[in-house]
DNA sequence: CGCGACGTTGATTTGCCTCAACGATTGTGG
DNA sequence: CCACAATCGTTGAGGCAAATCAACGTCGCG
């Protein structure tokens, strides 16, 4: 079942007790998401924070030449929401598309700041969820601004091996913010050693 | 009183009683730091969850060439930390300097996990803040992936325009990722039009 | 089958870096 | 209080990393 994958990723931070994960299944919506599907998408608010049960999404924005620019992905066992305009009720510059079809889990604000306020543990779990994820963007803002795009493909490599390898190189290169055609010569050149 | 002014500070969150405020008191430790002062030096451990009264820091990474790459800059009412480093006890591979003589308060890992565990509060109070520094640092990515540096500076000056106008141009521009030398040539060809 | 996503390669251009040199300013110790 | 060092900003010449543009082959999928 796809809430006891999410009990058994909730334990991992704190173990939650009957009462509460009886809350967390009358409160989260099962989703069948079809490949290409969007679950957001620019000038929509972001209704859902969103928990990848199998599948893979990505979230990017659109520049104004047309262009994607992945800012995350997420696979099993991870959230993914536009946070800012989940919380504010603003609408979205980004867009968060499944790459795979996937199955999700989903809360809205209200059931989940219901949660919030009469079970502080998800404080606690959301706390250090945030925090890691904070920790993580902050090493990718030191590799943008102090490292090559080689080294910021090779780092991509070592930190999601198996990402990678279910990812088209075409949405590795947005990832990293280089051209499908300069990550191919990325390859060669590194094939030839 | 800077221990008053974090507590005004909190209360933008969520207004804290008089048994937290009391907590807070015997928690944190206030200190002065001179102008270059470290907080964090490379291969410590970040002992610290640091406040800013008053003044202004930098966080940074240096690079196999000794390049300096700023990651954060914290001025009044801000938080400051590495904060891998001081969760997991690690030694840490930044460095936190001050840039102006600064007034800080700091608590420490276990007297932080002392009021998460006594007063669920701070756990909703620092995942607020922990997201939202994890929204303005995935806005920065987007930025970095997808702009040209001049776009960075001037997106820079309109969010951070306090900062900004104390901070010297190298800061600036190590931290958008470019070099003091070009960030001069884009100010020459913007001052002329 | 035919279209669209993906990867590849080459020619050319450009954004940004490197290095070097030079004033202006700040600050600091004698 | 002055002298000298360190920091900061500026400018120019030249080089390199990465983008752009265009063309082509492959593959999977509807």
């Amino acid at each position: 079942m796809p809430i006891d994958q999410l009990i058994a990723y909730f334990a991992q931070y704190i173990p939650l007790r009957d009462i509460e994960k009886n809350e967390l299944r009358n409160r989260l919506v099962e989703k069948r998401i079809k490949r290409r599907q969007f679950i957001l998408q620019e000038n929509d608010v972001c209704k859902y924070y969103t928990f990848v049960v199998s599948g893979c999404f990505k979230m990017y924005g659109v520049d104004y030449n047309g262009a994607e620019h992945n800012i995350q992905f997420a696979a099993e066992n991870e959230w993914i929401a536009d946070i800012s305009s989940f919380h504010s009720g603003k609408a979205s510059r980004l867009y968060i598309e499944a790459i795979e079809p996937s199955v999700v889990l989903q809360i809205d604000p209200a059931n989940l700041v219901y949660l919030y306020h009469n079970h502080p543990k998800f404080d606690r779990i959301f706390r250090v969820i945030a925090e890691n994820k904070f920790i993580e963007l902050q090493n990718r803002v030191l590799q943008n601004i102090s490292s090559t795009a080689d080294e910021r493909y090779q780092s991509f490599l070592e930190q999601y091996p198996k990402l990678a390898s279910r990812l088209p190189n075409t949405q590795i290169a947005s990832y990293i913010g280089i051209t499908p055609e300069f990550l191919s010569k990325i390859c060669r050149i590194n094939a030839k050693k």
